[in-house]
DNA sequence: ATGTTC
Protein backbone atom coordinates (compact mmCIF):
# COMPACT_ATOMS: atom_id res chain seq x y z
CA UNK A 1 0.00 0.00 0.00
CA UNK A 2 1.19 3.61 -1.00
CA UNK A 3 1.10 5.85 2.17
CA UNK A 4 2.05 9.50 2.55
CA UNK A 5 4.13 10.40 5.76
CA UNK A 6 3.42 14.07 6.70
CA UNK A 7 5.15 15.06 9.91
CA UNK A 8 4.08 12.08 11.94
CA UNK A 9 0.41 11.79 10.26
CA UNK A 10 0.27 8.42 8.43
CA UNK A 11 -2.32 8.67 5.22
CA UNK A 12 -2.98 5.67 3.13
CA UNK A 13 -3.69 6.16 -0.16
CA UNK A 14 -7.19 4.74 -1.13
CA UNK A 15 -7.32 5.62 -4.73
CA UNK A 16 -5.75 8.46 -6.89
CA UNK A 17 -6.18 11.39 -5.05
CA UNK A 18 -8.08 9.92 -2.07
CA UNK A 19 -6.01 9.66 1.46
CA UNK A 20 -7.00 8.00 4.59
CA UNK A 21 -6.39 8.76 7.78
CA UNK A 22 -7.57 5.58 9.23
CA UNK A 23 -9.83 4.77 12.69
CA UNK A 24 -7.54 4.63 15.65
CA UNK A 25 -8.00 5.31 19.25
CA UNK A 26 -11.18 8.15 19.95
CA UNK A 27 -12.02 8.20 16.22
CA UNK A 28 -15.35 7.23 15.30
CA UNK A 29 -14.49 7.38 11.56
CA UNK A 30 -11.75 7.09 9.49
CA UNK A 31 -10.55 11.19 7.90
CA UNK A 32 -9.96 11.56 4.89
CA UNK A 33 -7.96 14.01 2.56
CA UNK A 34 -9.20 14.55 -0.93
CA UNK A 35 -5.61 15.74 -2.43
CA UNK A 36 -2.83 15.15 -4.79
CA UNK A 37 0.73 14.75 -3.82
CA UNK A 38 1.48 18.13 -4.77
CA UNK A 39 -0.90 19.94 -2.58
CA UNK A 40 -0.37 17.13 0.07
CA UNK A 41 3.20 18.51 0.47
CA UNK A 42 1.65 21.97 0.97
CA UNK A 43 -1.53 20.50 3.02
CA UNK A 44 1.01 18.88 5.27
CA UNK A 45 2.90 21.74 6.95
CA UNK A 46 0.29 23.32 9.12
CA UNK A 47 -2.20 21.62 11.84
CA UNK A 48 -4.55 20.97 8.88
CA UNK A 49 -3.96 16.98 9.11
CA UNK A 50 -4.43 16.83 12.83
CA UNK A 51 -7.28 18.84 12.80
CA UNK A 52 -9.05 17.02 9.89
CA UNK A 53 -8.14 13.50 12.37
CA UNK A 54 -9.91 15.80 15.84
CA UNK A 55 -13.10 16.07 13.82
CA UNK A 56 -13.35 12.49 14.02
CA UNK A 57 -13.95 12.41 17.72
CA UNK A 58 -17.61 14.75 17.26
CA UNK A 59 -20.35 12.60 18.00
CA UNK A 60 -22.83 11.22 15.30
CA UNK A 61 -19.73 11.65 12.53
CA UNK A 62 -20.44 9.94 9.60
CA UNK A 63 -18.68 8.00 6.90
CA UNK A 64 -15.79 10.16 6.76
CA UNK A 65 -14.37 13.74 7.71
CA UNK A 66 -13.49 15.07 4.66
CA UNK A 67 -10.63 17.61 4.09
CA UNK A 68 -10.36 19.11 0.43
CA UNK A 69 -7.77 19.76 -1.77
CA UNK A 70 -7.74 23.38 -0.71
CA UNK A 71 -8.19 22.75 3.14
CA UNK A 72 -5.60 24.71 5.58
CA UNK A 73 -5.81 25.04 9.21
CA UNK A 74 -8.85 26.89 10.62
CA UNK A 75 -10.55 27.62 14.05
CA UNK A 76 -10.91 23.76 15.33
CA UNK A 77 -11.92 22.72 12.15
CA UNK A 78 -10.27 22.89 9.19
CA UNK A 79 -11.16 25.57 6.15
CA UNK A 80 -12.01 22.88 3.50
CA UNK A 81 -13.40 20.86 5.47
CA UNK A 82 -16.61 18.65 5.18
CA UNK A 83 -17.94 17.08 8.57
CA UNK A 84 -21.51 15.07 8.53
CA UNK A 85 -23.18 14.97 11.81
CA UNK A 86 -26.01 12.97 12.70
CA UNK A 87 -28.95 15.79 12.80
CA UNK A 88 -30.62 12.90 16.00
CA UNK A 89 -27.95 11.67 17.42
CA UNK A 90 -24.74 13.62 17.00
CA UNK A 91 -23.88 17.40 16.95
CA UNK A 92 -23.70 20.69 15.24
CA UNK A 93 -20.47 22.86 15.95
CA UNK A 94 -19.99 26.54 15.43
CA UNK A 95 -16.60 26.40 14.75
CA UNK A 96 -17.23 23.63 12.17
CA UNK A 97 -19.60 26.52 9.88
CA UNK A 98 -17.18 29.10 10.46
CA UNK A 99 -16.55 32.56 12.06
CA UNK A 100 -18.32 34.40 9.12
CA UNK A 101 -21.62 32.79 8.50
CA UNK A 102 -22.47 32.16 5.07
CA UNK A 103 -19.17 33.70 4.01
CA UNK A 104 -19.57 33.23 -0.43
CA UNK A 105 -19.38 33.84 -3.47
CA UNK A 106 -21.46 35.24 -6.14
CA UNK A 107 -21.00 35.41 -9.67
CA UNK A 108 -22.57 38.47 -11.96
CA UNK A 109 -22.65 38.28 -15.89
CA UNK A 110 -22.85 41.06 -18.53
CA UNK A 111 -23.08 41.14 -21.93
CA UNK A 112 -20.13 42.89 -22.15
CA UNK A 113 -16.73 42.09 -23.68
CA UNK A 114 -13.08 42.51 -22.72
CA UNK A 115 -13.11 44.68 -25.22
CA UNK A 116 -15.48 46.73 -24.25
CA UNK A 117 -14.30 47.67 -20.81
CA UNK A 118 -10.26 48.30 -22.25
CA UNK A 119 -9.71 51.92 -21.45
CA UNK A 120 -12.36 51.71 -18.76
CA UNK A 121 -10.43 49.71 -16.29
CA UNK A 122 -9.26 53.20 -13.81
CA UNK A 123 -12.20 54.60 -14.37
CA UNK A 124 -14.18 51.50 -13.76
CA UNK A 125 -12.43 50.40 -10.62
CA UNK A 126 -12.18 54.14 -9.36
CA UNK A 127 -15.97 54.03 -9.40
CA UNK A 128 -16.46 50.71 -7.87
CA UNK A 129 -13.92 51.13 -4.84
CA UNK A 130 -16.19 54.20 -4.44
CA UNK A 131 -19.62 53.26 -4.37
CA UNK A 132 -19.31 49.66 -2.80
CA UNK A 133 -18.16 50.04 1.12
CA UNK A 134 -15.43 47.81 1.77
CA UNK A 135 -12.84 47.64 4.89
CA UNK A 136 -13.42 47.32 8.93
CA UNK A 137 -15.86 49.00 10.34
CA UNK A 138 -18.97 50.46 9.62
CA UNK A 139 -21.02 51.82 6.81
CA UNK A 140 -23.21 49.97 4.09
CA UNK A 141 -25.40 50.68 1.30
CA UNK A 142 -28.28 50.51 4.09
CA UNK A 143 -28.04 52.00 6.97
CA UNK A 144 -30.96 50.56 8.70
CA UNK A 145 -32.55 50.27 12.33
CA UNK A 146 -32.43 47.10 14.63
CA UNK A 147 -36.44 46.34 13.17
CA UNK A 148 -35.15 46.16 9.70
CA UNK A 149 -32.17 43.99 10.05
CA UNK A 150 -34.88 41.55 12.34
CA UNK A 151 -36.64 41.50 8.65
CA UNK A 152 -33.36 40.70 6.84
CA UNK A 153 -32.50 38.02 9.03
CA UNK A 154 -35.71 36.18 8.46
CA UNK A 155 -36.65 36.72 4.89
CA UNK A 156 -33.18 37.15 3.37
CA UNK A 157 -33.20 38.45 -0.56
CA UNK A 158 -36.88 38.18 -0.44
CA UNK A 159 -36.54 41.59 1.68
CA UNK A 160 -34.35 42.97 -0.47
CA UNK A 161 -37.45 42.17 -3.85
CA UNK A 162 -39.62 43.89 -1.50
CA UNK A 163 -37.19 47.21 -1.33
CA UNK A 164 -36.10 47.38 -4.72
CA UNK A 165 -32.44 45.84 -4.80
CA UNK A 166 -33.69 42.81 -6.61
CA UNK A 167 -35.57 40.99 -8.77
CA UNK A 168 -37.13 37.94 -8.98
CA UNK A 169 -34.51 35.97 -11.33
CA UNK A 170 -31.60 36.94 -8.30
CA UNK A 171 -33.57 34.83 -5.94
CA UNK A 172 -34.26 32.07 -8.56
CA UNK A 173 -30.17 31.60 -9.33
CA UNK A 174 -29.00 31.61 -5.81
CA UNK A 175 -29.25 28.55 -3.31
CA UNK A 176 -32.22 28.37 -1.26
CA UNK A 177 -33.73 31.11 -3.32
CA UNK A 178 -31.92 33.19 -1.11
CA UNK A 179 -34.00 32.93 1.57
CA UNK A 180 -32.71 29.83 4.02
CA UNK A 181 -36.04 28.39 6.03
CA UNK A 182 -35.93 27.92 10.01
CA UNK A 183 -34.24 31.86 10.36
CA UNK A 184 -34.30 32.84 14.02
CA UNK A 185 -33.91 35.97 14.34
CA UNK A 186 -34.64 36.76 17.96
CA UNK A 187 -32.14 34.19 18.56
CA UNK A 188 -29.27 36.86 17.37
CA UNK A 189 -28.16 38.99 20.05
CA UNK A 190 -28.65 42.36 20.20
CA UNK A 191 -24.95 42.67 19.95
CA UNK A 192 -24.34 41.03 16.75
CA UNK A 193 -27.67 43.01 15.57
CA UNK A 194 -26.00 46.33 16.55
CA UNK A 195 -22.86 45.44 14.87
CA UNK A 196 -24.62 44.09 11.89
CA UNK A 197 -27.26 47.47 11.13
CA UNK A 198 -24.92 49.87 9.26
CA UNK A 199 -22.73 46.94 7.11
CA UNK A 200 -25.69 45.58 5.05
CA UNK A 201 -24.35 45.98 1.61
CA UNK A 202 -20.44 46.32 2.64
CA UNK A 203 -17.06 44.12 1.91
CA UNK A 204 -15.35 43.87 4.88
CA UNK A 205 -11.60 43.35 4.89
CA UNK A 206 -9.29 39.99 4.94
CA UNK A 207 -9.95 38.17 1.36
CA UNK A 208 -12.80 39.61 0.89
CA UNK A 209 -13.51 41.29 -2.61
CA UNK A 210 -14.87 42.62 -5.59
CA UNK A 211 -13.68 41.66 -8.48
CA UNK A 212 -14.32 42.03 -12.71
CA UNK A 213 -13.23 39.66 -14.57
CA UNK A 214 -13.40 38.58 -18.54
CA UNK A 215 -14.00 34.66 -19.20
CA UNK A 216 -10.42 32.88 -20.78
CA UNK A 217 -11.59 29.83 -20.85
CA UNK A 218 -14.92 27.54 -21.57
CA UNK A 219 -14.18 23.99 -21.18
CA UNK A 220 -17.48 22.26 -21.70
CA UNK A 221 -19.40 24.01 -24.43
CA UNK A 222 -22.44 22.46 -23.73
CA UNK A 223 -22.94 23.43 -19.27
CA UNK A 224 -21.11 26.67 -20.49
CA UNK A 225 -24.51 27.37 -22.92
CA UNK A 226 -26.51 26.47 -20.01
CA UNK A 227 -25.02 29.04 -17.71
CA UNK A 228 -24.62 31.27 -19.99
CA UNK A 229 -20.84 32.00 -20.60
CA UNK A 230 -18.30 32.27 -23.73
CA UNK A 231 -14.87 33.59 -24.19
CA UNK A 232 -14.23 37.12 -23.44
CA UNK A 233 -17.45 38.02 -21.72
CA UNK A 234 -16.89 40.32 -18.48
CA UNK A 235 -18.42 38.79 -15.31
CA UNK A 236 -18.11 40.23 -11.68
CA UNK A 237 -17.28 38.22 -8.71
CA UNK A 238 -18.28 39.23 -5.57
CA UNK A 239 -16.43 37.43 -2.10
CA UNK A 240 -17.98 38.14 1.29
CA UNK A 241 -19.88 37.14 4.01
CA UNK A 242 -21.88 38.15 7.25
CA UNK A 243 -19.31 41.03 8.44
CA UNK A 244 -19.69 41.56 11.94
CA UNK A 245 -23.14 39.98 12.98
CA UNK A 246 -21.96 36.35 12.04
CA UNK A 247 -18.73 36.68 13.61
CA UNK A 248 -20.90 38.33 16.51
CA UNK A 249 -23.19 35.10 16.55
CA UNK A 250 -20.00 32.45 16.49
CA UNK A 251 -18.71 33.84 18.89
CA UNK A 252 -22.02 34.29 21.44
CA UNK A 253 -23.04 30.68 20.59
CA UNK A 254 -19.09 29.09 21.24
CA UNK A 255 -19.32 30.76 24.56
CA UNK A 256 -23.11 29.43 25.46
CA UNK A 257 -21.79 25.78 24.59
CA UNK A 258 -18.73 26.17 26.38
CA UNK A 259 -20.71 26.81 29.78
CA UNK A 260 -23.74 24.42 28.51
CA UNK A 261 -21.89 21.17 27.26
CA UNK A 262 -18.83 20.88 29.53
CA UNK A 263 -19.42 17.17 29.46
CA UNK A 264 -19.25 17.02 25.06
CA UNK A 265 -16.35 19.68 24.96
CA UNK A 266 -14.13 16.99 27.56
CA UNK A 267 -14.99 14.62 25.37
CA UNK A 268 -13.28 16.19 22.31
CA UNK A 269 -9.71 16.68 21.74
CA UNK A 270 -9.94 20.44 20.81
CA UNK A 271 -11.80 22.84 22.85
CA UNK A 272 -12.22 25.00 19.27
CA UNK A 273 -14.58 22.05 18.07
CA UNK A 274 -17.40 22.96 20.72
CA UNK A 275 -20.58 21.40 19.94
CA UNK A 276 -23.80 21.34 20.98
CA UNK A 277 -25.70 17.83 21.15
CA UNK A 278 -28.55 16.91 18.56
CA UNK A 279 -31.77 17.92 19.84
CA UNK A 280 -30.55 20.41 22.48
CA UNK A 281 -32.29 23.76 23.09
CA UNK A 282 -28.82 25.20 22.41
CA UNK A 283 -28.65 23.12 19.11
CA UNK A 284 -31.96 24.28 18.12
CA UNK A 285 -31.19 28.15 19.15
CA UNK A 286 -27.78 27.99 17.36
CA UNK A 287 -29.12 26.45 13.85
CA UNK A 288 -31.75 29.66 13.74
CA UNK A 289 -29.20 32.19 15.07
CA UNK A 290 -26.91 30.49 12.30
CA UNK A 291 -29.89 30.00 9.57
CA UNK A 292 -30.85 34.10 10.10
CA UNK A 293 -26.88 34.68 10.00
CA UNK A 294 -26.61 33.14 6.12
CA UNK A 295 -30.09 35.37 5.45
CA UNK A 296 -28.15 38.53 5.89
CA UNK A 297 -25.35 37.64 4.22
CA UNK A 298 -27.04 36.73 1.15
CA UNK A 299 -28.63 40.82 1.53
CA UNK A 300 -24.95 41.27 1.72
CA UNK A 301 -24.20 40.11 -1.48
CA UNK A 302 -26.73 41.18 -2.74
CA UNK A 303 -26.68 45.08 -1.98
CA UNK A 304 -23.44 44.88 -3.27
CA UNK A 305 -24.71 43.32 -6.76
CA UNK A 306 -27.15 46.28 -6.78
CA UNK A 307 -24.62 48.80 -6.02
CA UNK A 308 -22.42 47.09 -8.99
CA UNK A 309 -25.03 47.00 -11.34
CA UNK A 310 -25.39 51.30 -10.86
CA UNK A 311 -22.02 52.14 -11.36
CA UNK A 312 -22.08 49.95 -14.42
CA UNK A 313 -24.84 52.01 -15.34
CA UNK A 314 -22.48 55.29 -14.71
CA UNK A 315 -19.54 53.92 -16.73
CA UNK A 316 -21.00 52.09 -19.66
CA UNK A 317 -24.58 54.60 -19.72
CA UNK A 318 -26.30 51.93 -20.57
CA UNK A 319 -28.87 49.96 -18.30
CA UNK A 320 -28.21 46.91 -16.17
CA UNK A 321 -31.05 45.25 -18.04
CA UNK A 322 -29.66 46.36 -21.32
CA UNK A 323 -25.91 44.89 -19.97
CA UNK A 324 -27.82 41.96 -19.01
CA UNK A 325 -26.13 41.98 -15.50
CA UNK A 326 -27.75 38.45 -14.37
CA UNK A 327 -27.00 36.50 -11.61
CA UNK A 328 -25.09 33.26 -12.40
CA UNK A 329 -25.34 32.25 -8.99
CA UNK A 330 -24.15 32.59 -5.38
CA UNK A 331 -22.55 29.74 -3.20
CA UNK A 332 -22.46 29.85 0.61
CA UNK A 333 -18.95 28.25 1.54
CA UNK A 334 -19.43 28.63 5.35
CA UNK A 335 -22.32 27.00 6.37
CA UNK A 336 -24.31 24.04 8.13
CA UNK A 337 -27.27 22.36 6.69
CA UNK A 338 -29.84 19.93 7.61
CA UNK A 339 -29.88 17.72 4.40
CA UNK A 340 -30.77 13.99 4.24
CA UNK A 341 -28.08 11.62 2.64
CA UNK A 342 -27.61 7.90 1.74
CA UNK A 343 -25.23 6.30 3.90
CA UNK A 344 -23.61 3.01 4.70
CA UNK A 345 -25.83 0.58 2.96
CA UNK A 346 -28.51 2.47 1.32
CA UNK A 347 -29.84 4.12 4.84
CA UNK A 348 -31.50 7.49 4.41
CA UNK A 349 -30.09 9.85 7.44
CA UNK A 350 -30.51 13.50 8.30
CA UNK A 351 -26.93 14.88 8.88
CA UNK A 352 -25.89 18.46 9.44
CA UNK A 353 -23.52 18.85 6.73
CA UNK A 354 -20.96 21.17 7.76
CA UNK A 355 -18.99 22.77 5.04
CA UNK A 356 -16.17 25.11 6.07
CA UNK A 357 -14.50 26.34 3.53
CA UNK A 358 -16.33 24.05 0.92
CA UNK A 359 -18.84 24.57 -1.61
CA UNK A 360 -21.82 22.61 -2.02
CA UNK A 361 -21.33 20.67 -5.63
CA UNK A 362 -25.05 19.07 -6.02
CA UNK A 363 -24.96 16.65 -9.40
CA UNK A 364 -27.37 16.99 -12.45
CA UNK A 365 -31.07 16.18 -11.24
CA UNK A 366 -30.68 16.92 -7.73
CA UNK A 367 -34.23 18.61 -6.63
CA UNK A 368 -32.26 21.48 -4.68
CA UNK A 369 -30.53 22.78 -8.29
CA UNK A 370 -32.26 25.38 -8.77
CA UNK A 371 -34.49 24.52 -12.63
CA UNK A 372 -32.42 26.66 -14.67
CA UNK A 373 -29.51 24.16 -14.24
CA UNK A 374 -31.30 20.86 -12.96
CA UNK A 375 -30.07 19.29 -16.17
CA UNK A 376 -26.76 19.66 -15.92
CA UNK A 377 -25.55 20.25 -12.35
CA UNK A 378 -25.25 23.28 -10.00
CA UNK A 379 -23.35 26.01 -10.94
CA UNK A 380 -19.78 25.91 -8.66
CA UNK A 381 -18.00 29.16 -8.17
CA UNK A 382 -14.35 28.87 -7.06
CA UNK A 383 -12.48 31.91 -6.79
CA UNK A 384 -8.47 32.29 -6.69
CA UNK A 385 -6.42 34.63 -5.66
CA UNK A 386 -6.35 38.49 -7.71
CA UNK A 387 -3.72 37.48 -9.74
CA UNK A 388 -4.77 34.14 -10.68
CA UNK A 389 -8.46 34.51 -12.01
CA UNK A 390 -11.18 32.05 -10.84
CA UNK A 391 -13.49 28.71 -12.16
CA UNK A 392 -16.89 28.31 -12.56
CA UNK A 393 -17.58 24.42 -12.47
CA UNK A 394 -20.80 22.03 -11.81
CA UNK A 395 -21.84 19.39 -9.75
CA UNK A 396 -19.69 16.20 -10.24
CA UNK A 397 -21.52 13.05 -11.07
CA UNK A 398 -19.62 11.42 -7.66
CA UNK A 399 -20.25 14.01 -5.13
CA UNK A 400 -22.74 12.83 -3.47
CA UNK A 401 -20.78 9.48 -3.16
CA UNK A 402 -17.10 10.98 -1.96
CA UNK A 403 -18.27 14.58 -0.21
CA UNK A 404 -21.92 14.62 1.01
CA UNK A 405 -22.55 16.44 -2.10
CA UNK A 406 -19.56 19.14 -1.90
CA UNK A 407 -16.13 20.25 -3.47
CA UNK A 408 -13.46 22.86 -2.85
CA UNK A 409 -13.95 26.92 -2.15
CA UNK A 410 -10.90 28.38 -3.33
CA UNK A 411 -6.93 28.28 -3.62
CA UNK A 412 -6.55 28.08 -0.15
CA UNK A 413 -3.74 29.80 1.94
CA UNK A 414 -0.40 28.97 2.15
CA UNK A 415 1.17 30.97 4.87
CA UNK A 416 -0.14 33.18 7.34
CA UNK A 417 -1.45 37.17 7.40
CA UNK A 418 1.75 37.85 9.46
CA UNK A 419 3.90 35.75 7.43
CA UNK A 420 2.66 36.86 4.48
CA UNK A 421 3.40 40.97 5.60
CA UNK A 422 6.71 39.74 5.97
CA UNK A 423 7.21 38.52 2.39
CA UNK A 424 5.30 40.78 0.43
CA UNK A 425 5.07 44.85 0.67
CA UNK A 426 1.18 45.78 -0.88
CA UNK A 427 2.46 48.66 -3.39
CA UNK A 428 4.75 46.40 -4.72
CA UNK A 429 1.93 43.78 -5.53
CA UNK A 430 -0.33 46.43 -6.71
CA UNK A 431 2.31 47.41 -9.31
CA UNK A 432 3.18 44.31 -10.52
CA UNK A 433 -0.35 42.89 -11.05
CA UNK A 434 -0.56 46.37 -13.00
CA UNK A 435 2.13 46.66 -14.99
CA UNK A 436 2.54 42.81 -16.09
CA UNK A 437 -1.04 41.56 -15.99
CA UNK A 438 -3.08 44.32 -16.61
CA UNK A 439 -5.25 43.83 -13.20
CA UNK A 440 -6.01 46.76 -11.34
CA UNK A 441 -5.91 46.50 -7.87
CA UNK A 442 -7.93 49.40 -5.19
CA UNK A 443 -7.56 48.54 -1.52
CA UNK A 444 -8.66 50.68 1.40
CA UNK A 445 -4.91 49.52 2.93
CA UNK A 446 -1.86 48.12 1.58
CA UNK A 447 -1.66 45.72 4.73
CA UNK A 448 -4.57 43.35 2.79
CA UNK A 449 -3.03 43.75 -0.25
CA UNK A 450 0.20 41.91 1.50
CA UNK A 451 -1.84 39.88 2.74
CA UNK A 452 -3.24 38.76 -0.23
CA UNK A 453 -0.64 38.70 -2.52
CA UNK A 454 -1.05 35.81 -5.15
CA UNK A 455 2.00 34.15 -4.05
CA UNK A 456 0.41 33.52 -0.67
CA UNK A 457 -2.05 30.83 -2.19
CA UNK A 458 -2.39 27.73 -3.36
CA UNK A 459 -2.54 26.78 -6.96
CA UNK A 460 -6.03 26.92 -7.94
CA UNK A 461 -5.16 25.08 -11.08
CA UNK A 462 -4.31 22.38 -9.32
CA UNK A 463 -7.18 22.34 -6.78
CA UNK A 464 -9.63 22.80 -9.77
CA UNK A 465 -7.90 19.66 -11.49
CA UNK A 466 -8.35 17.35 -8.37
CA UNK A 467 -11.82 18.23 -8.07
CA UNK A 468 -12.41 17.92 -12.06
CA UNK A 469 -10.48 14.43 -11.50
CA UNK A 470 -12.17 13.21 -8.27
CA UNK A 471 -15.63 13.88 -10.50
CA UNK A 472 -17.28 16.01 -7.80
CA UNK A 473 -17.21 19.35 -9.13
CA UNK A 474 -16.11 19.48 -12.73
CA UNK A 475 -15.00 22.40 -14.90
CA UNK A 476 -16.79 24.25 -16.96
CA UNK A 477 -14.99 28.09 -17.26
CA UNK A 478 -11.79 29.64 -16.14
CA UNK A 479 -11.53 33.30 -15.48
CA UNK A 480 -8.91 35.93 -14.92
CA UNK A 481 -8.84 39.20 -13.33
CA UNK A 482 -9.47 42.96 -14.96
CA UNK A 483 -10.01 44.93 -11.74
CA UNK A 484 -10.38 44.16 -7.82
CA UNK A 485 -11.33 46.27 -4.77
CA UNK A 486 -10.90 44.95 -1.36
CA UNK A 487 -10.65 46.36 2.13
C1' DA B 1 -13.13 36.18 9.07
C1' DT B 2 -13.35 40.23 13.03
C1' DG B 3 -15.04 47.48 16.10
C1' DT B 4 -7.58 43.19 13.14
C1' DT B 5 -5.48 41.24 21.32
C1' DC B 6 -12.11 38.39 25.20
Amino acid sequence: MTTFDANGITLERVREYVWEIPQEGDMRVPARVLASEALLEEIKEDKTLEQIKNTTHLPGITNHAICMPDGHQGYGFPVGGVGALDAENGCISPGAVGYDINCGVRMMKTNLAYDDLRGHEEELVDSLFANIPSGLGGGGVVEAGVDTVDEILARGVDWALENGYAVKDDLLHCEDEGMREGAAPEKISQKAKDRGKNQIGSLGSGNHFLEVQRVTDVFDDEVGEAFGLEEDQIVVLIHCGSRGLGHQTCNDYLRKIEQQHQGLLNQLPDKELAAAPAGSQLAEDYYGAMNAAINFAWVNRQLIMHRTRTVFERVFDRSWEAMEMDLLYDVAHNIAKKETHTVGDGEERELYVHRKGATRAFPAGHPDVPKAYRDVGQPIIIPGSMGAGSYVLRGGANSMDLTFGSTAHGAGRLMSRTQAKNEYWGGDVQQELEEQEQIYVKAQSGATVAEEAPGVYKDVDEVVRVSDELGIGDKVARTFPVCNIKG
